[in-house]
DNA sequence: TGTACATCAGTGAACGCGCGTTCACTGATGTAC
DNA sequence: TGTACATCAGTGAACGCGCGTTCACTGATGTAC
């Protein structure tokens, strides 16, 4: 019992340092930019040495890639969530609801925004296997929930030669079973969305917007108001 | 006259070494990303001494500045000499010559295409002025042509409560006297599109949309298809 | 045409910096009997 | 409860690296008379 108790407490503390050094890295992040997350940075802010940090992980990588995996994951726990609450909303009000949880994420971590989407860290090469973390793909899962939501109305106007063959079986593994009413030209209406608003998205983050516009919320609503049109939905 | 000539191949060989920084510094910006660009890097792949560099540049980041303004340029000569050269087309097919030279150009630049919308160069910051280059604007410019060409067909389903005051002036200041039947909505309509674009554009390039589909030019294709018939023209 | 001078592109050594990573270590915390 | 041992988080000094930038300089090219 006590020894359980006590290699808890080891555990715990190792999680929570291991918590720390992430969320002083994406707090570098936030302020100086994907450039300032360096071993050396996390360890100085922490009040720790920089190899300290060889303990938690084994490179300055692989810790990149943990930050990754975490930003995707709050990301897409963010439009998840979006997405629940509106469960009881008309299609229209829902995809607005997700867009809007996507955008608003994108605005308040600008930063973890441009580490997922954008240029990595200087330097940064990801891990062998390569693959996009889980939650990059949930991002698109929930995205292909949007089309099904609006296909009845939208199908007619969205039908075209697209396969199955035409998408990575790993993202159908995850969206035919979950929306199976769907078309392959369902899913390429989805990645299409996907495309409008992660380009207005990112043409904001990135500022070139802003030299345009005063407003990006206003051009994001107007989009949003004229998907929900194109899809045949009420608003 | 023989003083003149001097002068001028002294001032030709300038420019021409001045011409050979640049074309260098965007190769290794081809083969090793924004990071790859540092003087030294440069230097020895022009076999040279890095400091020889300063006689052309004050500084790295004046260089960066120069190859922005000129990867810009690049850009906007493409766009708009796709334009031009459908001038004779219908404004469907226009708009689609003008979409496939955009997204050429990043497919065949897309370190390019990364250093002027996404991460800047690794401890880069923009000079004082901070004004993006012209050309940046010009980009803005040709898609506002897209929109004027379509507005005729596409005005009736874009109206909306946009203002000239929801733009900024200086973008104003071009589009207005280029396209002077064009209404706010449709200079809304203009940024919309190329955020529908970009956003395209930019998750083939980033890895994000072939990590979905194979064959993402044939969602580019059936996103343009769907915008020509957004816009209510024939295809 | 020849000579004295000015220009200026480029050299080579050096500076200080921050980085990732390695190494041998210390000292506190937990474990076994 | 007390003692001997194992674990392990963190230290501190050092490595080699590439970077931007500065400095005093050399040597070739062009200019003026």
């Amino acid at each position: 019992m006590a020894a359980t108790r006590s290699t808890g407490r080891r555990e715990r503390l190792r999680a929570e340092t291991t918590a720390e050094i992430k969320r002083t890295a994406l707090e570098l992040m936030g302020s100086g930019g994907p450039d300032a997350i360096t071993l050396r940075a996390i360890a100085r802010e922490m009040g720790m040495t920089a190899n300290a940090i060889y303990g938690y992980f084994a490179t300055r990588d692989d810790l990149v890639t943990a930050l990754i995996a975490d930003v995707y994951t709050a990301l897409a726990d963010a439009v998840d969530a979006a997405w629940a609450a509106s469960a009881q909303g008309a299609p229209a009000e829902r995809i607005q609801a997700w867009a809007h949880a996507f955008r608003d994420w994108a605005l308040t971590n600008p930063e973890g925004f441009r580490l997922i989407y954008g240029d990595p860290v200087p330097g940064y090469r990801a891990p062998d296997g390569g693959a996009a973390p889980d939650a990059a793909r949930r991002v698109c899962v929930g995205i292909a929930g949007l089309a099904d939501a609006a296909w009845d109305s939208a199908g007619p106007a969205y039908e075209g030669d697209f396969a199955w063959d035409d998408f990575d079986p790993g993202l159908l593994g995850k969206v035919r079973p979950a929306f199976p009413a769907l078309p392959p030209a369902g899913v390429a209406l989805a990645l299409r969305i996907w495309g409008h608003l992660h380009g207005l998205v990112t043409l904001e983050i990135y500022g070139h917007l802003r030299a345009q516009t005063p407003s990006p919320e206003k051009l994001f609503h107007a989009e949003l108001a004229q998907l929900g049109r194109s899809l045949g939905l009420d608003a």
